[in-house]
DNA sequence: GCTAGTTTCCTTACATGTACAAAAACTTGC
DNA sequence: GCAAGTTTTTGTACATGTAAGGAAACTAGC
């Protein structure tokens, strides 16, 4: 008895898992487990089937993973009231999705992707280059203002989450910690004065001041 | 016969390979045949010994490519006159770190380091901290500075070198890719207009550009 | 029904990072 | 010289991503 009543249409042997499975039990295992857990043959396992029938629906982990960023997106990413202002809308619309991902800590294996390209969030890319434009630039200048966000977004998220994983796997002090903690003050002065407050100074989450910033220095008048 | 002729000091059985060595051999097989050929057992038979020696010297692969990206920084990385304008020394510190790491593809697994913090990298830090200071920040406002220009310099490389290997490993479109050409020009007017250029204007490199605008909105009165 | 073609799936195999435990090569105190 | 302690090295073992090739389950044309 084939699937379905009405005759099949398609050639070949017929699929018994689909992509979109394949992401949805992955979803579950990592917000069951976290992404750690997430391999290949447990997902195999988990959806009854081989490692290698996975890589029939996705081309490796990677993508996979990009998948399962788009997922989340599509869930969790939903359309706030931005402000009428267009640069305020600008830096709403970074800090909204920066909220998202930096909310979802496994992300940092994707982010690395030019773009965030996932169709759910090109709405805010929309109303970025939009902001930007409607605030006087020209189209191009819009779409490489939207690249520096993008890069200064991409960054902290990734350096961020990794400068805490290295923390947390091990408590040895990195050689660079220690490279920092023996300055030479008539050398280096300025990092000798602050050596003492700078672990605390980075741990602030200055992200919407940077932004700020980035987004006035982008408007100003050349 | 011991290894000096001095008695030797140091308790347990003596070392016969340094983390030194190890950092060195793995640079030549780095420069020699790109990074992807950096294994701990090809390192390890390289060095004459074996792979598990080598994490008595070094933490794990990760800890060696951080070892390997200061190695670099040290070689590579002489410090260039700097304008006496503290606003374009800034601007220029950071200009030519991003140079540097920007030529050095392999960097990438290692820049989401939580700071630049190479001995020899610390000059340019010093000058964008103290260059900030000069134009008036106070010194907590300008770690906060370099912390932002650092976020977006580590993003640009890593976002684009990413981006590149992605596109290399493989010639299919990406659905990200797919998802770009097929957009509503309704729903998102913006993209929709600029989606013939985009992939062109992704393409050039406004790294300064967007470095320069970061600098002039951090330093713009508030 | 039979053959060819197509798509999906499975089996096997390999390279890699690294955990674990034991052996080896020392120094120190007796 | 010998026992205890310390550090480095080695051997073995496992989990992981995924390449390669073939088997399985279909459709289309005869």
């Amino acid at each position: 008895m084939p699937q379905t009543s009405a005759p099949r249409k398609t050639l070949g042997r017929p699929p018994r898992i689909s992509r979109e499975e394949v992401v949805t039990t992955a979803r579950r295992i990592v917000d069951a487990e976290g992404v750690h857990r997430l391999t290949m043959r447990r997902l195999a396992t988990e959806i009854g089937s081989t490692p290698m029938a996975l890589y029939h629906h996705v081309r490796n982990k990677e993508e996979l993973l990009v998948l399962l960023l788009d997922d989340y997106a599509a869930r969790t990413l939903h359309r706030p009231e931005l402000p009428a202002q267009p640069r305020e809308r600008v830096i709403a619309a970074a800090a909204t999705i920066h909220e998202a991902l930096a909310a979802c800590p496994w992300i940092v294996e994707v982010l690395t992707a030019d773009d965030l390209m996932a169709t759910s969030a090109l709405w805010f890319v929309e109303q970025i280059v939009d902001g930007l434009i409607e605030c006087g630039l020209p189209s191009e200048r819009a779409v490489h203002g939207y690249r520096a966000i993008w890069y200064y977004t991409a960054g902290e998220i990734v350096v961020r989450a990794t400068a805490g994983r290295r923390r947390t796997d091990d408590t040895r002090p990195t050689y660079r910690e220690q490279v920092f903690t023996d300055l030479d003050p008539t050398e280096l002065p300025r990092l000798a004065q602050v050596a003492d407050h700078w672990s605390s100074l980075t741990a602030e989450d200055t992200y919407v001041d940077g932004l700020r910033a980035l987004v006035d220095g982008l408007l100003a008048p050349r």
